[in-house]
RNA sequence: GGCCCGGUCGUCUAGUGGUUUAGGACAUCGCCCUUUCACGGCGAAGAUCGCGGGUUCGAGUCCCGUCCGGGCUACCA
């Protein structure tokens, strides 16, 4: 059979990493296998489920470039794919009414106060919480109609057998095994009458011929749970697959105090989805050789289980924007250009920069924002020139988001110029002859298409006619005259670029400046 | 507390008993390239393979113990 996989998210809040590790996993597995890969929502906690959560999931996946070959918003052979739908559709009732039958599932009618103290007690009493038995799983027939004709409200628990081993073989971590004495009985049915992931979702990978279960680590304590309801409903089980958890810096579980980890704010802070995928896939798994920047083509070629690592693993910052800026320097520019532009032009983006509040003092999100709003600006303006801009700058960013201030004083009218750049460089006794002789250039010795040449040329005349030895204090005050910073592209390529209209404006005010 | 999982440079990892003085990558530092910053190239530093026993001619690799870390312990997933 072919391999069947399902991604089945809780929609109960932003899509973090953990999450698209879990899906990515799947993708790259299924492709590989050339399986299917299902998207099934699991919201059987009415109280949590939110239809925005699931709205951001499906479209961030989207952007990720993750597909699904069934799920709620494509359909497929096995719809529903909401669990709550499902339910409606009395897809679980026969199955729960076979598991009763077969007395692997009983009803129990404590309420929650009574669970709650049988907790403390067995806290009291150094013993391992949970429910073992209670009084109603070796009730009698005549205690439960009892309960039932009171209208007591009950749920349905599973029987775990008692006084065997329970084993599964994980595929990354071999045999695992329980006393079956140690595992509680899990509630499959709710008293609202809704099933527990425990059930809907065995129940479901059972129906929808799901062949391996993989998820994270977190899971592994229930997958005895889960390995009995298959057991007990006579069923093949399906390969059990515990992926390590990706933890942040201090080592614990992924969660919303560990900062940012919602996978939206990494596109928008520029990160594309290549390199994300690319860097998530190596967090727990290895293609087993040095391969570090890997294409999706050879992420799917390469990734199998036997690369799967059972230790959990951090996220490292500092390789994720090595990996991004790896993906953006081997773009085509004109491709390039367009993924700026679509960035720019997704509303998240600006958004971030706008609500984001920044603990680092060099980081100014007003201003990487304003940045980023002048270059969408700029693209559409004079697309050819914003072209040659990305060009010059595509070497030497990161992000995306780091071409907004990189190629900010492109566009500027005027750049602002940075006061200590303009102290160190402005002060020598030739700089005004420098500047004078540069705009009398413009229009005669550099005209619109001059090339980097001519600019290098103009200057180093410039060095031996006033003889000075080294071309650095010519080169730096022109480049401070005309960017305002002391570091950036290289002199001519930028003079070429910029052309001699805006080299003539910048240099006038330059001048102004040395008086 | 109970059950389960994990433990190789700061970080991600290679390694499935012997070509290992433990390899690669990010980050760090140095040199080269160079008009600057990057990029790129070269190089350095950085891991007594958590610790202790054992098995073996030989162990990061197998076994036992121990310590530390983590996950789960809901009518959440």
């Amino acid at each position: 059979m072919s391999v069947r996989v399902r991604f089945a998210p809780s929609p109960t809040g932003m899509l973090h990493v953990g999450a698209l590790r879990d899906a990515l996993f799947k993708s790259l597995f299924a492709r590989h296998h050339h399986g299917v890969l299902i998207l099934r929502i699991e919201d059987t906690d009415r109280t949590r489920y939110s239809p925005e959560s699931e709205a951001e999931f499906i479209s961030t996946l989207k952007w990720v470039g993750i597909e699904f070959d069934e799920g709620p918003h494509i359909g497929g052979p096995n719809a529903p794919y909401r669990q709550s739908e499902r339910k409606e559709a009395g897809v679980y009732q026969p199955w729960i009414e076979k598991l009763m039958s077969l007395g692997h599932a009983y009803k129990a009618f404590d309420t929650p106060q009574e669970l709650e103290e049988m907790r403390e007690i067995q806290t009291i009493n150094k013993q391992s919480t949970g429910y073992y038995g209670g009084v109603w799983r070796d009730a009698t027939a005549e205690q439960v109609a009892a309960a039932e004709a009171e209208g007591k409200p009950y749920v349905i628990r599973q029987r775990i057998p008692r006084d065997i081993t329970i084993s599964i073989h994980d595929a990354v971590r071999g045999r695992v095994e329980w006393d079956s004495n140690t595992i509680d009985d899990p509630v499959l049915i709710k008293a609202d009458g809704m099933p527990t992931y425990h059930f809907a979702s065995m129940v479901d990978d059972h129906l929808m011929d799901i062949t391996h279960i993989i998820r994270g680590e977190e899971w592994l304590s229930s997958a005895p749970k889960h390995a009995a309801l298959f057991d007990a409903f006579g069923w093949n089980r399906p390969v059990f697959v515990h992926c390590p958890l990706i933890v942040g810096l201090d080592g614990k579980k992924l969660s919303k105090r560990h900062g940012a980890t919602r996978v939206l704010d990494y596109a928008a802070q520029g990160f594309m989805a290549g390199p994300l995928k690319n860097f998530i896939a190596l967090i727990g798994w290895s293609p087993g050789d040095d391969r570090e920047a890997m294409s999706e083509q050879e992420l799917v070629d390469a990734f199998d289980i036997s690369g799967v690592q059972p230790s959990p693993g951090k996220f490292d910052f500092e390789k994720l924007k090595w990996l991004n800026g790896l993906a953006i320097r081997a773009m085509e520019p004109f491709a390039l250009l367009d993924e700026i532009t679509d960035y720019l032009r997704t509303p998240y983006t600006l958004d971030y920069f706008n609500q984001l509040v920044s603990d680092d003092p060099k980081v100014d999100p007003k201003k990487i924002e304003k940045a980023l709003l002048d270059l969408d600006r700029a693209i559409e303006k004079d697309k050819p020139y914003a072209l040659e801009v990305i060009k010059l700058e595509q070497q030497r960013v990161q992000t995306l988001a780091d071409f907004g201030e990189a190629c900010a004083f492109f566009f500027a009218e005027l750049p602002e110029m940075d006061p200590k750049a303009v102290e160190k460089w402005f002060g020598q006794a030739h700089v005004g002859q420098l500047f004078d002789t540069l705009i009398a250039g413009c229009g005669t010795t550099f005209i619109d298409g001059s090339d980097p040449v001519d600019y290098e040329n103009a200057l180093k005349e410039f060095q031996v006619t006033h003889q000075i030895e080294k071309l650095g204090p010519i080169v730096h005050p022109t480049r401070v005259a005309l960017t305002g910073k002391p570091t950036g592209p290289g002199l001519f390529e930028l003079m070429a670029v910029l052309g001699p209209a805006r080299i003539k404006a910048r240099l006038l005010r330059a001048k102004e400046m040395l008086k």
